[in-house]
DNA sequence: TATTGTTATACTCTATAACTATA
DNA sequence: TATAGTTATAGAGTATAACAATA
């Protein structure tokens, strides 16, 4: 379809120069339609732990960021806070997160995680790393080199 | 954190050098990070058009695969049959796709886009497009053809 | 009076089970 | 008998509105 396509390096002068001329908008699309779809594939590959979407989600922001408040957590996955307080009931009955009053503001709540939520973390990102790996692994170093450096570049593209 | 956070052009053979010795569950993860982070922000960009996320989704296959069976929709969306059928209830509803007969087995119906049901795939995509231009823009045309070489590399890792 | 969290209620998306029509 | 679609019903996630407690 484009000259892209044909190569896996970015240290061919040829891609980049051929990349250099092509518009932005169709560079972007397909790029896009890549990651969305890796994106789709990665989320397929979670823990055994049956943790909803959600909750998983929520449950890395506390595990992460340490003590997190209910609104705080609310604005991190962009759900209103009456939706994220049911989100952390449902992982407090399940044992992973605990609840504590805010030393400095009564009105705030703190959320932790427990041991066994780290350990569905950690368990998760284990099984997506791991299927990752094992793709990248079947890469040349030449395309492993070309995502590394790749992946700067979308760290940056995300935060924007 | 790592050598590769330290530049974003995959031409230094520093980098390519430092990338070939991280392992791979590392520099997999941090790419895993990367994707989820800038998918959420892509899917954030969607069209002024009153859909959901699923529905809209279903939309675009219908619109890019030509007419599709209820039954291959939800297999293409990981869904079950009788919640593709709700959606494609909804879509009929909004008069963006139509069911139809198919005509060599009486038990499938065909879903087709109409005109309107194009649009608002077009009027999505190049939102989306449209965001992630102009953040291409203001990359180097290095950053971009490492972009531009990696999205080929993230197509293969997606399809496998 | 403003902020933080919570409860009440409703709507959407999804699933399983059961049913209809066709092959 | 098997397959494609549909209907009935239930559970999870999210939202808005209203309320309680604290600053």
């Amino acid at each position: 379809m484009t000259d892209a396509a044909e190569t896996t390096t970015a240290e061919r002068p040829t891609a980049a120069a051929s990349a250099r001329r092509r518009p932005l908008a169709e560079q972007g699309s397909e790029l896009r339609i890549a990651v969305m779809r890796l994106a789709r594939r990665l989320r397929q590959e979670r823990s055994e732990a049956e943790l909803s979407a959600s909750q998983l989600s929520a449950l890395a922001w506390i595990s992460v960021e340490g003590p997190l408040t209910i609104g705080r957590l609310a604005e991190l996955e962009r759900v209103t806070a009456p939706s994220m307080n049911r989100t952390v009931n449902c992982l407090v009955d399940s044992g992973y997160v605990v609840r504590a009053g805010s030393p400095d503001d009564g009105r705030k709540v703190l959320v932790s995680t427990t041991e066994p939520g780290d350990a569905v973390v950690r368990e998760t990102r284990r099984r997506r790393d791991a299927w990752l790996a094992k793709r990248l692994a079947t890469l040349s170093a030449e395309d492993r080199a070309t995502l590394a450096a790749a992946t700067t570049i979308l760290r940056g593209l995300a935060s924007q």
